[in-house]
DNA sequence: GGCAGATTGACAAGTACCTGTCAAAATCGC
DNA sequence: GCGATTTTGACAGGTACTTGTCAATCTGCC
């Protein structure tokens, strides 16, 4: 009825697979991010900040995502005092997202929770079957850009 | 700072790799289902409906997604003539999902683009790789379900 | 200096999920 | 058969994204 291939086939499992663990990994980031008061998306907002002040628009850019989807979270983050709104010296529109104690704190205790936990896991799989699937998945995602 | 071994480093970059290709194939999934008036979410339970008629509870439980999930994209595919809601004899409450020949004509489109899609894809990936990458990430998966 | 075009944050509305709660109906234990 | 438990659809509200639009501001060109 389909008229799938072997390889088709075979493909269709890996998508199925590829949906699964990023459904795990995005439940495994929150209950990381939980214990400091974040969610996986308000902590990777954090963790681009921490590499300097930045506009909301560099973030979106930083994080691969729309200016209006990090102002959602930004919004949220600065009503929990977890981040501050900087005046920008060269853009008087573009306010700087900088990282006050409190969001800084409760940013390296997600960190320190996620090196843990990368570490555990990555140590029951091999190095190499590790490298092998990311090349492959890394090849997977240019072919499916280039389109 | 952040305390990674190489191997969390390496699994660092697989969960960036599963991100970015999760996002991938949900905007190529998207865009096959388009032509046909439909978008991933809705085209899913449509497959799932074209094995034999459903409660939403069934249905939810196939996907993986909760009843409320599956209540929301079932009501918006009745407003859009693509499903219909049977009487169900053994019970009152849970009526049936069902493909009238609206929705059937839809998913069919869909599953012909999504097959040539897939043999496209998966002739440039060797078969070998392919399921080497769909056995780790099942055992990731595996792992990360454990905890 | 001044104007065209690009960039930016804000706002609105939509999609796709989630948790929590409720009442009705089905199922199980006795 | 009857009461306790489970299942179900519905509703409310929340998160994390999206596209489209707008006015303010910045930038590049002449």
């Amino acid at each position: 009825m389909t008229p799938l291939s072997d390889r088709g086939l075979e493909f269709s499992q890996l998508l199925v697979e590829v949906f699964r663990v990023n459904g795990l990994l995005l439940a495994a980031g929150d209950e990381l991010a939980a214990p400091a008061g974040l969610t996986s998306a308000r902590w990777q907002v954090l963790g681009v900040v921490d590499h300097g002040p930045s506009t909301i628009a560099q973030v979106a850019r930083t994080m691969g995502l729309t200016r209006q989807a990090v102002r959602q979270t930004a919004t949220s983050l600065v009503r929990d005092g977890m981040i501050v709104f900087q005046d920008n010296p060269h853009d008087r529109r573009a306010k700087l997202l900088a990282l006050p104690p409190r969001g800084r704190s409760a940013l390296r205790r997600v960190e320190r929770r996620q090196a843990q936990w990368a570490d555990e896991l990555a140590a029951r799989i091999s190095l190499a079957e590790l490298r092998a699937v990311t090349g492959t998945l890394r090849d997977l995602g240019d072919l499916l850009e280039d389109r």
